[in-house]
Parts: C-alpha cells; sequence; structure tokens
DNA sequence: ACTCGTGTTAGCTG
DNA sequence: TCAGCTAACACGAG
C-alpha cells in the first residue's frame, strides 16, 4: 500500500513506460474517483495529446501532456492518488508491466478475470494510439484522479526538505509531532508507518508537542526522516524499515527489548518504544 | 462474525 | 486559527 516510496516507484514506471504515448480514449465514469469532474470532463481535455512528463511531491502525483497538434499551449496536468490500495497499471501491445510493488496479493501473472483482477477495480482508464492502456486499479476506490491539481496545498517533499525549512514549518503551532508529521501541508510524503519508523529512529516519543521539541530532537528528526525515506525507497517500501515489524501486538523493541506500546496518536494506530521514545 | 487499517478530505466541534 | 473527531470509500486480514 502506497507511502511515498511506492509512489515514486508508480511515477517511475509512468515515466519509463508511458512517455510520448498519444491517449486516445478515456474511461472517467467513475465520478467518485474523478471528483469534482463530471463524466466526460478528463476525457474531453485529454484526448489527442501525449503524456510528456511524470512528476511526484510526497504521495501525489501528476503527468504533464502535450498540446494539440497544431497548437502551442501545453495540455493540463492529470494528477493521480493512489489513496491507500491504488496501482498503476501500464498495458502495450507487447507485454503489460504492472506497478507500485507487490503489496499483498497483487495478482501478478493472475488472469485478467481472476477474483484478484476483478475488471471493476480499473477505477480509470487511459487508452492509447498503440492499443496499450494506463489504468488505475484500486480495490478499495481510495485513489483519486482529477485535471490540475492543487499542489500548492503541499508541503515539500519528505526526501528533500532541508534541515533549516523542516525544522520551521515542524514548530508552529502545538501538535503532537507525529500528527505534525503526518500533515501533507507541512511536510508531503509521511504516512503513518514511515511516520513510526522515523520517531523510532530518532528515538522521539510520538504525543511530544512540538512547541516542547529542542532544535536537537528537530534536527535528529530530520535526519531520521531523510534517511529512512531513502532506505525506503531503495528496499522497495514502507514496509522494510527497522522497526515496522515489531507493530505488533506484545513485541519488544529490536534495539532495547523494551515494550512496545501501541495507542492513537494524529488520529492513527501509532507503536514506539515505552524505553527510548519518552517526551 | 466482527474489527481494523500503509490515505484523504469535508464538515463539525472545542 | 489551530487541533481533533467523524464519515465516506470497499476490501482483505486477523
Amino acid at each position: 500500500m502506497p507511502e511515498l516510496p511506492e509512489v515514486e516507484s508508480a511515477r517511475a514506471t509512468i515515466e519509463r513506460a508511458a512517455l510520448g504515448r498519444r491517449i486516445t480514449e478515456v474511461d472517467d465514469t467513475d465520478t467518485w474517483v474523478c471528483r469534482p469532474h463530471a463524466p466526460g470532463d478528463i476525457s474531453a481535455a485529454l484526448i489527442g495529446r501525449q503524456i510528456t512528463a511524470a512528476r511526484r511531491q510526497g504521495k501525489s502525483m501528476w503527468v504533464e501532456t502535450s498540446p494539440l497538434d497544431g497548437d502551442q499551449q501545453a495540455g493540463p496536468d492529470l494528477g493521480i492518488h493512489l489513496g491507500m490500495s491504488g496501482r498503476i497499471l501500464i498495458s502495450s501491445p507487447y507485454d503489460e508491466v504492472a506497478e507500485g510493488g507487490d503489496w499483498g496479493g497483487g495478482g501478478y501473472g493472475k488472469g485478467a478475470h481472476s477474483p484478484d483482477r476483478k475488471p471493476e477495480w480499473d477505477r480509470f482508464t487511459l487508452t492509447f494510439e498503440d492499443g496499450g492502456t494506463l489504468r488505475l486499479f484500486d480495490k478499495r476506490r481510495l485513489g483519486r484522479v482529477r485535471l490540475d491539481p492543487p499542489l500548492e496545498a503541499l508541503g515539500p517533499d519528505a526526501e528533500k526538505v532541508t534541515k533549516a525549512d523542516f525544522t520551521d514549518r515542524m514548530s508552529r503551532g502545538r501538535a503532537h509531532v507525529k500528527a505534525r508529521l503526518l500533515d501533507q501541508s507541512v511536510i508531503a510524503g509521511i504516512g503513518n508507518l514511515l511516520a513510526d519508523e522515523t520517531l523510532w529512529q530518532a528515538h522521539v516519543a510520538p504525543m511530544q508537542r512540538v512547541d516542547s521539541m529542542s532544535s536537537d530532537d528537530l534536527g535528529r528528526l530530520h535526519t531520521a526522516l531523510r534517511k529512512a525515506t531513502k532506505a525506503a525507497i531503495k528496499h522497495g517500501g514502507v514496509h522494510t524499515g527497522d522497526v515496522i515489524p515489531y507493530r505488533t501486538a506484545g513485541a519488544r523493541c529490536p534495539r532495547c527489548d523494551g515494550e512496545m506500546i501501541r495507542d492513537t496518536v494524529g488520529g492513527r494506530t501509532t507503536w514506539w518504544c515505552s524505553q527510548e521514545q519518552v517526551a
């Protein structure tokens, strides 16, 4: 399930497999996934254009589109958010590329009509001139597709944010530090697992209030975030984090053997070490 | 059978 | 203004 590393993987796949392909057909009839657009809006805006770039900021990604033939004005951006269960699938006349990392019975190699590949789970489809497709495959229907997504609402990307910018943005107000990490308008790209991993790596208690944190605490948190994000991208997903396997009842901290504690912080299930992560 | 959850957002409430 | 809560989405896992 996608956090920043999985989204980056999907973006890279689009870049590798969809650039330059011309859109001839769009299925945007799922008005929940494509809201606030009406059916046909996205289709009318994209048909005849080519995909020219695939970009990402945090967990949001978008593709850029070319001008129509004989015109100079570039087309709209098409924003794609994978939600919690979305994947990008790209097919060509020659083969099929499944994308997003395999996070749970994804259905590789199973027929198009197997129980894991119901056609109605394709929530949005671009069809290309060559007959191939780019689909948003999403069992839970939590993904989003829209034209010209509001990127200005996102903070800087978690993989790239500088220490000064991170410290400045994190320290405003007095929310719990975990809630602040999850706020996509502060830093873009941190999901629930990456937040727990980052806090554990930095020895910071998730319920500590940001206005009580020292610059040393915030500096350690920034270092841990960059390191955890980079490691997750390299190893294929957030679930490869050091503490993630210990987010379970009765588990003990893999560093100090202290008891792992569970509670709700920032509205999400949170696990932390009772000995090392103390406010 | 029943609860929970790797995400987001609108609408409320304090 | 800030922060926290709930509902909605729909399915698989425990």
